[in-house]
DNA sequence: AAGCGAGCTTCACATACCCGAAAAATCCGG
DNA sequence: CCGGATTTTTCGGGTATGTGAAGCTCGCTT
């Protein structure tokens, strides 16, 4: 179980990404499903320290730039997305489409970055997002990159259930695992979501990351090669830089 | 008093923004100064809900791009900030002085935007922050926007201990607000830190905030009379977009 | 390989917090 | 200027949560 107070905190900043204007205390409320008094509470706390301020009396609190300047802070010295990021902006520009970096958290796929392509039919993803393993090219690139013993621990744990016809179950990901092995690439074809392709590679970084191209099936799989070389060449690139 | 839980978390991001690395579980706990266990629960809040990740396998947490994604978007929402933003600049930009927004939050200035200087001197300023409003060139502002009955209400819960040798008493700072108000321009030269000088403006946008142009305290008094002239272009650039 | 030290995790109890209800303040239409 | 509706705030009890101690895991050193 989480902590209750902690979560609730990351509702409100959440609330105010996604309502995008003041909100009065009783409309946060609502909007959070809790009662008036905890939400009080709670907005004072933020106010007090200075994240939240009353825009005018009486007329909703927003928040202040105190945390965009924090967050601005941590960003820049992320030991892992800061030096990916100049190669996965390329890569970005030169697949044109939306770029992800992620790795593992217990049995999903946690995206820690997304670089997005600009087209205007492109794949979006929110960075914090999780993904189920088993039908993720991150995820297949992930479990490609474990030792066969964790992997096996880890893929115990799934619950192989379809999400489109294309889905694979646990025999057939084993395969595919192994079939791509030699390749380097890992592709999800559809088998999350019906329109989406994705292909990916993982990073020795440190620890275990995985870069991947994802966007439209068609326009992957029109270019799968192409793309899986720019994701070849940006990941030697990262990976490069450290050495 | 405040809600513990909700406190700790922004003690968490400040704690990161302030070490700008990754910290395990116990430094944490540390830095904090709270139990192990307690911090635990909470890592493990923020990593559920992907604010966080584990850079490596016992190698500690950083807080992934979410945060600072979500800020994104609330910061360019911002209903005043958002507006005043362009004008703050220009005015960093002709006075070469840190420029600062900031209204009232109880008897205190609370610093809602901060353009620093660009010189190697410069006053600097954290956004979120608060100040007495009797020692504070934008309090001195604010007050004398301030209908008299209520600035009364105000002033008598205000502690009018002396932080300079110029710092202000009661009847002092009413004298000056006087003064001061045909000139529609307030100052504060040195009454709050030896070297530091300021001058602000009252701004009238939806409720009271002001604006203050700060530095050294010798150059703002050579250019006073620019930067109030500056001040108050600025001010009315401000005021002028949204009627 | 084994011991050691640091860090992580679990557990049960005591406390501080969350909640519902009621009161106070504020707003709005008349 | 008044009365009803809405929002904000206060308050005290029940309970989820924070805490300290103990056990466990991991990595490092010898």
């Amino acid at each position: 179980m989480s902590v209750k107070s902690a979560a609730r905190v990351l509702d409100v900043i959440e609330a105010f990404a996604a309502e995008r204007r003041p909100l009065t205390m009783s409309e946060l409320a609502r909007i959070l499903a809790i009662p008036g008094a905890s939400c009080l509470e709670l907005i004072r706390t933020l106010a007090g320290r200075g994240y939240l301020y009353e825009v005018e009396r009486r007329g909703g609190f927003y928040p202040t730039g105190r945390l965009q300047a924090q967050a601005a802070v941590i960003g820049a010295h992320d030991p892992i997305v800061a030096r990916a990021s100049d190669a996965l902006h390329a890569l970005r520009d030169r697949t044109g489409e939306t770029v992800v970096l992620a790795r593992l958290r217990g049995h999903e796929v946690l995206y820690l970055d997304v670089v997005e392509s600009r087209q205007s039919v492109r794949y979006i993803a929110e960075i914090g997002a999780t993904r189920p393993v088993q039908a993720n090219s991150l995820g297949k690139a992930l479990l490609a990159a474990l030792d066969p013993a964790a992997r096996d621990v880890l893929l115990a744990e799934v619950e192989f259930r379809p999400f489109t016809a294309r889905t694979l179950d646990r025999a057939a990901l084993e395969r595919d695992l192994e079939a791509s092995e030699e390749r380097g690439c890992y592709c999800n074809l559809g088998e999350s979501v019906p329109d989406l392709g994705a292909i990916a590679r993982p990073l020795r970084l440190g620890d275990r990351y995985a870069v991947s191209v994802a966007g439209p099936l068609a326009r992957i799989e029109a270019a799968l090669d192409a793309h899986a070389e720019a994701l070849r060449e940006a990941c030697a690139a990262i990976e490069g830089r450290d050495s």
